[in-house]
DNA sequence: TATAACTAGTTAGCATGCTAAGTAAATAAC
DNA sequence: GTTATTTACTTAGCATGCTAACTAGTTATA
């Protein structure tokens, strides 16, 4: 049994000899995990867990006053898995919903004086991380890395799209 | 209450504003999670989740016959999250445990002759999908791309060593 | 207008990561 | 050699993502 592993092994080609190492993907999943971590080790201590800053951090960003629908779509993630998120976020008296006056569905989220306070706190400490793991890189070459990340993109969409026709 | 955020977020920072768009971590993460999908678009009509065809992925690159902790330290996840995948990959008759002789708390994991099989069929796959999201990137620029994820991932690392310090 | 189709939100429950705590074996310290 | 510490594994249970299924409100269609 193990001389026929041995023997397709030995016959493998070239491209996963390669592989052997850790590949672009893991890699990939990695340095994701590294930021998330070195992130979530500056905010965690002002008592917020990931999906809860990063929530904030998000809603800041689209201007407060969204839909829990567009801010879900924005983090990428589903309505449901936001649900708890923002339920734990209203508990802690960082967020507000009430109902959207427009759209009898929707619920709008909104930071309340205490949300803006914890905001103004992890700005600066989200700075800070960026500024950290982003040391000793240029602008040209964070540009290039950049690119080639879209690059991968566009291609991962068009698979995608290509394999659900 | 409003206004006390429309002040604040007009005295935010330069680069505050910038990221108004996906910061790099978020891209990042999107990436990262798009070429995961693009592979299991893939890999899951086999048979396998992602979790278990990763670990027979790694397990096969490890050369087979590796403790569980070895396999776990390799695909970056603790035991216990090991240890429900290697019950169902074992379940599914792809890999086998047994004791390890040299060192009794060990259990060796190895891919069964049927395991062999589906890593015969998974390979054609990854490197399928590798070759279309790398599909349009020079040599040279996949250099660059994982020199710069190398160089923020020490970064990220000197960052962590130094606040658990 | 009346009905069909869609959409936002919610609840319930699964999948897969984790930490905590326990056991048995190996290793280090004395 | 005995004891203390560490290590590999296991079990139990939490955290946070997801899909499925439901409700209520909106929009499109006949």
């Amino acid at each position: 049994m193990l001389s026929t592993l041995t023997k397709w092994v030995l016959l493998m080609s070239p491209e996963l000899e390669r592989l052997k190492e850790l590949s672009l993907a893991e890699n990939l999943g990695r340095l994701h995990r590294l930021w998330r971590t070195a992130a979530d080790a500056e905010l965690i201590p002002l008592g917020l867990t990931h999906p809860r800053w990063t929530a904030l951090w998000k809603l800041l960003r689209l201007g407060d006053n969204v839909s829990q629908k567009v801010l879900a779509d924005a983090l990428e993630i589903e309505l449901p898995s936001l649900m708890r998120t923002l339920n734990q976020l209203e508990d802690q008296g960082y967020v507000q919903r009430r109902c959207c006056e427009k759209d009898k569905r929707a619920r709008i989220v909104s930071l309340t004086p205490d949300g803006i306070e914890m905001l103004k706190q992890m700005e600066s400490k989200i700075m800070l991380v960026r500024r950290n793991l982003l040391a000793g890189i240029s602008q040209q070459q964070l540009n290039d890395f950049e690119n080639i990340m879209s690059k991968i993109s566009e291609n991962a969409l068009a698979t995608l799209d290509k394999s659900s026709a």
